[in-house]
DNA sequence: GTCTATATGGGGATAGAC
DNA sequence: GTCTATCCCCATATAGAC
């Protein structure tokens, strides 16, 4: 039941779905959607946690390993953001098409303002990412917080951009990238995030002291 | 109306925004939609279609003339970097919610699979990405063209997520970037992208030339 | 041409049978 | 507990009055 919200929901969005597209989808009945969750909203709430929670959980843990690992130095960047990315890229090429629907539903969560979905990634993801955040900065501190939180925001969207599009990337480029060349991608990206916050800081032309 | 409709799906996606909030919103009536467009499909294309060609028009303007300074010489990366993502940094600006409503459409249209917009963002978007892609690629020849294309990628999704979350950077960075930094987000993008395509191929941890 | 009134279908939620 | 049948509301679209 579970899988075919998310599935669907990841195709259409909340609004576009209907509980009964899910019910029969599911070959259950649909109070059975009314029964076992609230309601529409909920079903969306857990189809979301149930991934959200386990990822950023994992990924926390391995932030807590490679932490250890360096004693009290944060841990190479590289590391930090292959931890960052893995999982995704991961949940991504999971067998079944849950991981990558989730995938697509955290990326257009992330971008979308107003909907359901927001108070649930403030509470829920953010922090993970906020933590990731501070691991980095101190790898690069030559970068001014401004600069810094900037340059995060760009690595952010290419990361969830990146996974959106995953799927069409053999037919955008041609064939010349391929939707399942999971490692290239995520090597690419790593190391084009590496070099995102080791690229000296910029000539400012305003605010900054 | 327009400007109703692109509002409101800006801010609630297609489905989450019924044709009676629309005219309600523009103090017009209910039937007027199906009168001066067809249905709410063709209302939802034209509310796109109104910004994105001018978009576009504009920016392949600037960019011949760009090509026109430099002869037979591509322009230089940051200048070509500029008139791809200015306009849209200009768009979300502008007076009026309206271009930050599209661009907020735009946003979520890159990353949405099976959306309505898909097939007229693959018509009517794609095609200007892949011309400045096209002339990115000339200065940056020491990447592969897998190489490059991923990059591309990464850029594109840095530039829509930014833009899709400008309006709430301040909440999210705790003030340190301001939602209405215009001049500091785009300053930075475009030495960003820059960069992005000046790092050399192979993986390294040093710093950039 | 514009708007009122309505047709027609589908939505979420639930009462009550089993 | 599970499912059937149904309630009631709201959606889009349109026919026909002015």
């Amino acid at each position: 039941m579970l899988d075919a919200a998310e599935r669907l929901f990841a195709a259409r969005g909340f609004h576009g779905v209907s509980l009964r597209e899910i019910t029969g989808s599911a070959q259950a009945n649909l109070a059975a959607v009314n029964y076992h969750f609230d309601d529409k909203e909920t079903l969306y709430r857990e189809v979301i946690l149930r991934r959200i929670r386990p990822l950023n959980r994992h990924r926390l843990t391995l932030l807590d390993e490679a932490c250890a690992l360096t004693d009290a130095l944060p841990p190479p960047l590289e590391k930090i953001i292959r931890i960052l990315a893995q999982p995704l890229f991961d949940l991504h090429r999971s067998p079944g098409a849950g991981g990558r629907a989730f995938v697509q539903i955290l990326a257009r969560a992330l971008t979308d303002p107003h909907a359901i979905t927001h108070p649930i990634f403030t509470e829920e993801y953010t922090p993970a990412l906020t933590r990731f955040g501070q691991l980095i900065r101190r790898q690069a501190p030559q970068l001014s917080p401004e600069e810094f939180l900037w340059r995060f925001s760009f690595m952010v969207g290419a990361l969830h951009h990146t996974l959106a599009t995953l799927h069409q990337m053999t037919i955008l480029t041609r064939g010349i990238c391929r939707n399942d060349d999971y490692d290239g991608a995520l090597t690419r990206f790593i190391a084009h995030s590496v070099a995102t916050f080791q690229t000296p800081p910029a000539f400012t032309s305003g605010s900054i002291t």
